[in-house]
Formats: C-alpha cells, sequence, structure tokens
DNA sequence: CGAAGATATCTGCTCATGCGGATAGATGTC
DNA sequence: GACATCTATCCGCATGAGCAGATATCTTCG
C-alpha cells in the first residue's frame, strides 16, 4: 500500500501528468516534452525523474539525448493505467500539448532526430 | 487535469488509502475509523476532510456521529475506482485494518450504533 | 441551560515538494 | 584534449502537507 501511494503521489502533479498523456503515444526526449510543454529543462528533468523513481517510465540514453517511455507494467497493473491514460486523454490540457507536439519542427529542425 | 491531481494528491496518502480501503465496503463513522485505524480523532478528521474535499467521499450527520460513505461518482470514474479500491483491498494492510475493524465491539459496546 | 460526547478545526512544528537558475556530468566531434 | 550540446542534479526559496494535542463547534439529554 506503500507503494501505491507512492504512485499516487507521482501522480498528484498536473506536469507529471501532462508528461504522461504526452508518453502514452509513444516516446519521447527530454527536449521534446521541454518544447511540448514549454518548460524549462530543469522542470521537465525532475519530474521525469520522479515518475521513474515510482516506476512509471523507463529511460534510454541515446547520445546525447535521453529518451523515456511508459513503462508496461507497473505497481497499479496495466488496466488501471490504460484507463488513467484514456483520462488524461480526455482533457483539454492534454490536446493543447499534443498539438504543441505535433507543431515541433520536423526531424531536421530537430535536436534529436 | 488539474481536477485529476487534485483527486491523486487525495489519494498519495497511506492512511488515506486505508480509510478509503474500510470504507469500500459500507459506511463507517469517525469512531469506528479512529478504533480500527489506531489513529487519533484529529488525524483521522482531517484525512477525512481532504477526502470530501477531493469529492471521493460524502458525509452525514446522525445526531452527534458523524458518518462517511464512498461516493457513487467522482471525477475519476467508475471503473477507474473500482480497480483502485480492488487493489487496495489486496493489501496486507488493509486486511489488518479490516480484521481490526471486525474485532470491534458489537452494537451495545460502541458509541455510535 | 449546563454537561457530556463526538468531531471539525486550529496550532506549532517538521518534512516534502514545487519552482527555475546554476552547476555537474555525459556524449560526440574535431 | 577542447568545445558544444544535452540533461541530471544541486541550490535556495516558497508553499503544501503530515503529525498530534488543544480548542471550538455541534448534538443530545437531564
Amino acid at each position: 500500500m506503500k507503494n501505491i501511494a507512492r504512485i499516487f503521489k507521482a501522480l498528484s502533479d498536473e506536469t507529471r501528468l501532462r508528461i504522461l498523456a504526452l508518453l502514452s503515444s509513444g516516446e519521447l526526449c527530454v527536449c521534446d516534452l521541454m518544447a511540448a510543454l514549454e518548460l524549462p529543462q530543469s522542470t521537465v528533468s525532475r519530474h521525469l525523474a520522479y515518475l521513474r523513481n515510482a516506476g512509471l517510465v523507463d529511460d534510454e540514453r541515446r547520445g546525447v539525448w535521453m529518451f523515456y517511455r511508459l513503462k508496461q507494467e507497473s505497481a497499479l497493473g496495466n488496466e488501471l493505467l490504460l484507463l488513467l491514460i484514456a483520462k488524461l486523454n480526455e482533457s483539454n490540457q492534454t490536446h493543447r500539448d499534443r498539438k504543441a507536439l505535433n507543431a515541433l519542427p520536423d526531424a531536421q529542425g530537430r535536436s534529436c532526430s
């Protein structure tokens, strides 16, 4: 139960929910998240660390870039997580963030691609 | 989304999760919760207020007693909440708490019944 | 009305967590 | 090795939240 509380604590911040919503459709690098969420790098990194420590995301370094993705398994269970993601994807904030993400420059204009 | 974060914040404390687990099988008064959880009255009351403000529980005064129950509807959605409750009911802590609750004196020995 | 019982809220304290800029660390290229 | 880029972590600050005892508030009864 302590672990469940810990995961909910990870989920109790709007920025982190925004990150999870964006990650729900595929892995992203810190620079993409920064751009889409319009947040400073340290803020994004800190929240990603929190999510990773809670066991909700995995990271992978590719050169100078760090990519993050949702974990398939967490202590919350798949079904619960899927419902949560669905809930997040209903929100206007997620629509706005996703629009910003899709408006990012293509491969050539991006640092990580 | 702010509201979702708020609900998760309400869920991010172990004591509150314990309360929700106990309430999942029926309404309880503050004095029962105090006894089952072995926590002081002010702690229980404060957590219940937090849960009520997050829209997860309803209260009802009956004489000098306050009864609390899970809300049927919350901003999280029924299904998600049911899965969460199921998750909570798997935990050893919930088993211990429920055992303590069942060990409480019967009607005559209880103040609220 | 006063007293008793139940409980919400206040209080003071400590710890956790949010923020963003600064800095340390990692990677890649020349 | 020097330098550029990316990112994790530190730092200082402000705010939120946990705790339990004290106190205020509410209800009921004699």
